[in-house]
DNA sequence: TTAACGTATCGAAAAGTTTCGATGTGTTAA
DNA sequence: TTAACACATCGAAACTTTTCGATACGTTAA
């Protein structure tokens, strides 16, 4: 139950921007994206969009991938079935 | 999409907070509350009990019934209905 | 009608978040 | 080996959220 709790607040925390929620969404359709891409996509700085990706993979909604200098991101699918599971629960 | 993704920043901002997540749950479990046993559950003065009611009232993840000087609060549970299929589509 | 009670609102302090430009780190292409 | 590139981290400014005590508002019991 602690578990369960604390992933939704780390999960639901992340999500509630909408910078994020669109980086979610874009991943959604396709199904992964470089950091730079990230940056066109949501127009702010670099560093910033750095910084919503980090709360992203620390939330664990999304996993990131080396591929040399470039970092792929893409969706943790299991992750978003866990929070859909809770608030089935919840309705 | 617009407005599902507005429903969403906005519900999510809601739950990502520990004291609302756990009234949320108790209401869960036991259907109804009323505002002084939010101020119970979790140990916050009565303005900020107060506070915290009124941003899960206002996000529409739970509802609000006046009873004489009482305030009986419920789930709303199409709402997380409604976010249930959200996450499952994203998953 | 007044006192007491449940809840909301206000104003302010403290804490947390978002954003940026500058700089650091690791990788690759020349 | 160096220059250029992708991304991360730092420090600071601006903004937002959380929290409180004080006070206001609406309801009910005396």
């Amino acid at each position: 139950m602690q578990e369960i709790t604390h992933f939704v607040e780390k999960t639901t925390n992340a999500i509630a921007d909408s910078y994020r929620l669109k980086i979610l969404l874009t991943l959604s359709q396709k199904g992964e994206m470089y950091c730079g891409e990230v940056q066109q996509l949501i127009g702010l700085s670099q560093s910033t969009c750095s910084h919503h990706v980090s709360i992203l993979i620390e939330s664990e909604l999304v996993a990131s991938k080396k591929e040399g200098k470039f970092h792929k991101i893409s969706l943790n699918r299991e992750n978003f079935k866990k929070l859909s599971a809770f608030f089935q629960e919840l309705s």
